[in-house]
RNA sequence: GCUCGCGUAGUGUAGCCCGGUCCAACACGCCUCCCUGUCACGGAGGAAACCACGGGUUCAAAUCCCGUCGCGAGCG
């Protein structure tokens, strides 16, 4: 059965870091890769055409909203994932473990994976005192719509509220009809504002949920990737990373809340990282910041899946360059006749598109900007990832880091 | 020419009858920031009107009275 095979052709000399190709069915991925998120079979506002244009290799969708809509029996019945949304390359699906954390204490708490949970400085106002800080994040407090038990997790559904149970069984089966390439063991990804003792039940569950997943899994022709949880405790992500080690999985990925900061995630990642089976590959969830990529890339990490170049695209025209991200909506961009950045191969930035005319399709809400403004963003990626990848394989990773490294925290 | 109605931030409106709680509210727009396995074209914040103009009544007027100007409708 080797449908899948992962060949390391790189290692840097300097970090863990590494580059490959990891075979699929549906293809190959270079690594280390971005792998943009295509949540309902489809990249918002671009077509799998234009992905492929961009260098896009794999995508990422996700069981909890395709088994809402379409369902996954329509999606098998259409011939799966792939011929349902034409996109030949290998796809993974999330497994809807997040969904239970972004349908549940992400809302409750009002936070993402990483906590921010430090306010900004409160506004002076002159001659009064400054306004306390609020107790919560903004946009918390708000209702769940999951409850998690050993059996797995009962979702209210965000659509029309009905409910629906996700087990580990029921996962696999959703992610085996939808026919994905690589898929992922249900787990349950926590809050970074959990408590020690219920991160460490969390994981003992999940735990036991992964051994659930591979039982459950029937198809030999998926890869399932194995999730390391354990929050921002060194000791919880050691013990996660030695017992997922220890089951069959294809690859491994690092899932869960962390920490507080950049600084603790590359903290999580040297800790775990290391304990992981060497030639196997390991997906860092929902991760793709560029300062963040070339960090976990030094700590051994081959691939990432990150909602930021299309979601930032699509909601306010957020575009990538070398020297930091612009916002299309600032003013100053009204009679910019630039494109988004001088020399981008992109489809976007070739085709001449100007900066004045991507503000105003944005301001009037016009769906060409998001997909002109998502394919340029994308593009970024891959070709940033392709960089990645070469200064690998030349052996001057560390320097590129750095450079990166410094372009990023100027920005 | 007469009668009636209207004149509040960029736009559209609320408040006016029953003056104070209006250094004026709401929506959209505008400006800035945030977003890391996408519930959500999402979230947070900000600037912007001396309430058409002049006079009067009153302790107090966007709110009442008079006049002027502008706009609209009707009548001649």
């Amino acid at each position: 059965m080797n449908n899948f095979f992962f060949r390391i052709t790189h290692t840097d000399k300097h970090s863990r870091a590494r580059a490959g190709v990891f075979r699929t069915p549906h293809g190959d991925i270079h690594t280390p890769a971005f792998i943009p998120v295509g949540t309902h079979a489809s990249v918002r506002g671009v077509a799998p055409s234009v992905l492929k244009q961009i260098g896009v290799e794999a995508l990422l969708a996700n069981t909890y909203h395709l088994m809402l809509r379409p369902g996954a029996d329509v999606v098998a019945k259409l011939g799966g994932l792939h011929e349902f949304m034409r996109w030949d390359r290998p796809i993974i699906t999330d497994s809807g473990g997040f969904q239970a954390f972004s349908l549940g204490a992400s809302i409750e708490h009002g936070v993402g994976k990483i906590a921010n949970i430090f306010p900004s400085e409160p506004p002076r106002s002159a001659g009064r005192l400054a306004a306390p800080p609020p107790q919560r994040p903004a946009g918390g407090n708000k209702k769940s719509f999951v409850r998690i038990t050993e059996k797995g997790v009962e979702f209210r559904s965000h659509l029309d509220g009905s409910k629906h149970l996700l087990t580990p069984e029921k996962s696999i089966e959703v992610q085996e009809k939808l026919g994905a390439d690589i898929i992922l063991a249900f787990d349950e990804c926590t809050s970074p504002l959990a408590t020690r003792a219920y991160t460490e039940r969390a994981l003992e569950r999940t735990h036991r949920w992964a051994v659930r997943s591979l039982t459950a899994k029937k198809r030999r022709d998926r890869a399932l990737f194995g999730i390391v949880q354990g929050g921002a405790y060194r000791d919880l992500r050691e013990k996660s990373a030695h017992f997922i080690t220890t089951l069959p999985f294809s690859g491994f990925a690092i899932g869960g809340s962390l920490g507080k900061s950049k600084r603790d995630m590359h903290d999580i990642l040297a800790w775990t990282i290391p304990l992981l089976t060497e030639n196997k590959p390991r997906h860092l969830l929902g991760i793709g910041d560029r300062d963040d990529i070339v960090e976990a890339v030094a700590r051994g990490i081959d691939w990432f899946d990150c909602v930021a170049p299309t979601r930032l695209a699509r909601r306010k025209g957020t575009v990538f360059t070398s020297t930091g991200n612009l916002n299309l909506t600032q003013a100053r961009f009204k009679k910019d006749r630039r494109p988004i950045e001088a020399g981008c191969p992109c489809p976007t930035c070739a085709a001449g598109f100007s900066r004045a005319y991507l503000r105003h399709l944005v301001a009037a809400q016009e769906p060409l900007a998001v997909e002109l403004a998502t394919a340029h963003n994308l593009r970024f990626m891959t070709s940033f990832m392709a960089r990645v990848r070469e200064a690998i394989a030349a052996g001057r990773f560390a320097a590129f880091r750095k450079q990166v490294l410094r372009q990023t925290s100027r920005v």
